[in-house]
DNA sequence: ACTTAGCACTCGTGGGGTGAGACTGCCAAC
DNA sequence: GTTGGCAGTCTCACCCCACGAGTGCTAAGT
């Protein structure tokens, strides 16, 4: 943020360049390309200058003497800190993105499925894409079908229409008629309530019941132990992208990478913080705790569906990406998936 | 099958030893180390005259002159069909496979999800699981929740538990009692259905009633597209074993193979075409009709759940793999998948 | 008729050397 | 502060060549 002001508006128009250059050829830039592609104006020496100036304070990098300048992750940090200039994603995209979700079942995993494919697709990236959040989702409906006597199907509808099942052995017969009258006390006590209210509020339920109250208290647990387990699934696709990435020719960089992305969880865990009141989310590099991460950069940003419920969408790719092109078709597709699981929940 | 006469038994031991010799180190097995490793009466240059033999009819490969032997799909074949002898999964394996089943949730996908991940990891390869085929499953339960006056969730439990949801839009409102009566009725007539057997009788339903008969026939109609609806995912493992296999070095390769992994919707095709009754099916490189996999061999068997319905499971990896273990550990896992699916269902 | 030793031949692999090309840093002049 | 010139550095692609592995063939042995 200080940052802004330790390069004087040369400078940054120089860096500026260098990353649009190299963003896009994939090869070091040189002071020669430099000064005829986008500084017409200065010659090659003092180019030169800047940019050893430039590879001083550690925003660019030299791969070897007799090489051409890349953008360093502090670069690449200061360019979408200040120098990336907004876009908008063309027609042919948006096209794209409207036709994936035309056709696309009302059920949360299908819309989630084509978000992460049609944002792979566009992007030329990995897609990530988290179920929401639903610890501060509110219950909607709680419903018990009996499917043997002693085995009980618990269907818990949560705000957005966002539904969770689960089967439940109990210790003795129950018939569907006391399981119903149990639903709609459930019901009623419940209905409204977020699952970290859950906790206590079933606890008072089941101290005061008679009868049925151990199957009650084994419904309620089920309930509360069901609803606290952590989602870690993070869908994704477009893994075929990786491998059209020059700076992914190791192969034991790019196995490490895979086996991150198919594990779930660390992604889940950096998934999940990313802000709401952020736009969007970038990370770049060594900015990543994990180390497989570290020659990759991630954008995230967040859909939302009705209610407070959110989830993470996001990219990962190599450091150098097309910052700009990949923010607004993000966001396109962000923006889309709301609007697809909107029309689910109503 | 009549192949098997062509072939005198020096010439099977020697197609067997090169398999496995190449299937252990990767490198063409030349006449001198067969001599050395497998056949210390044999001179190499009665080898050579042999190895000439099995070249010329096909079941071995020169790549070139001066390189030594690697079987052929026809070698492959020939292996697998007459002289892969039966191993048995290791304890460790075993150890493995029966942990990773041990904390599993009893939830379809889950466990399934479970299946690949411990499939990919004891195999080494990529793993590939489809859900049942749920076309001729019967119907156990079906349950009509009232979400909003004019959105309902249908419930639909399948036997062995399989449960499909999904949530309508009705043209008018309409309340829970009114759904409930709705529900009790077509448990009554349709409990036991198979979906083949669901769109006739569901016709006949609908004609029949009177007050209701709209909100009836759209309960229907969704209840009949939603079960014939086809389901192509293919769940999958263990992308990142197939990087360190040398014969995917080729990136363009590997991308075909990725993206056809990722789209699911052709492999999820050829797994649906495994036979029931056989153990276990193996195919061969150019046996796959689809190009991207020519250079792989799958490796498929069936896991089953209560009733009749059966799913795929299987593992796709390069044509030099060790058949043998792989055969043997795929069923462990197939094994261990379908215990898992019965004690869910009970 | 089968097996074997010997030998000439073929072919991929890897190391070393080299020249072209790209770019830099620095110096002196403007 | 800017520029032209220039020597220096480094990578990359290429070629050459020797090495080793493995073969096919022939002729002799069993």
């Amino acid at each position: 943020m200080i940052d802004q002001g330790l390069l004087d508006q040369r400078k940054r128009q120089i860096l500026k360049a260098v990353v649009a250059d190299y963003t896009m050829t994939g090869i070091p830039v040189g002071s020669q390309v430099l000064a005829a592609k986008y500084f017409l104006a200065l010659s090659s020496a003092t180019i030169r200058n800047e940019l050893a100036d430039l590879v001083d304070s550690g925003y660019l990098l030299q791969p070897h003497t007799s090489a051409g300048r890349i953008p360093s992750d502090r670069g690449y940090r200061y360019f979408v800190d200040f120098l990336m200039e907004p876009e908008s994603a063309g027609a042919v995209v948006r096209r794209a993105v409207r036709q994936a979700f035309e056709s696309v079942p009302h059920d949360l995993e299908a819309i989630l499925d084509r978000a992460a494919m049609v944002l792979a697709q566009v992007t030329e990236n990995v897609s990530l894409v988290t179920a929401p959040e639903t610890s501060d989702a509110r219950i909607k409906h709680i419903d018990l079908a009996s499917l043997e006597p002693q085995s009980v199907l618990i269907i818990l509808v949560l705000e957005g229409n966002l539904i969770k099942q689960q089967i439940v052995s109990l210790e003795r017969p129950t018939s569907q008629e006391d399981l119903s009258r149990m639903a709609a006390m459930l019901n009623q006590k419940l209905r409204g309530q977020t699952a970290e209210e859950l906790a206590e509020r079933l606890t008072q339920l089941g101290a005061d019941r008679g009868e049925q109250r151990r199957i009650l208290e084994q419904l309620i647990e089920s309930i509360r132990t069901y609803q606290s387990r952590r989602q870690t699934v993070v869908l994704h696709d477009g893994v075929h992208n990786l491998l059209r990435q020059p700076e992914f020719v190791e192969r034991t960089r790019l196995e490490e990478l895979l086996e991150l992305i198919e594990q779930g969880a660390q992604l889940s865990a950096i998934l999940q913080q990313v802000a709401f009141e952020k736009d969007v989310e970038i990370i770049i590099g060594r900015e990543n705790t994990e180390s497989g991460l570290q020659e990759c950069s991630l954008v995230l940003t967040t859909y939302q569906m009705a209610g407070r419920l959110r989830g993470t969408v996001g990219i990962m790719g190599p450091t150098r990406m097309r910052y700009g092109q990949v923010v607004a078709r993000l966001r396109l597709v962000s923006q889309a998936t709301s609007e697809a699981l909107m029309a689910m929940a109503s």
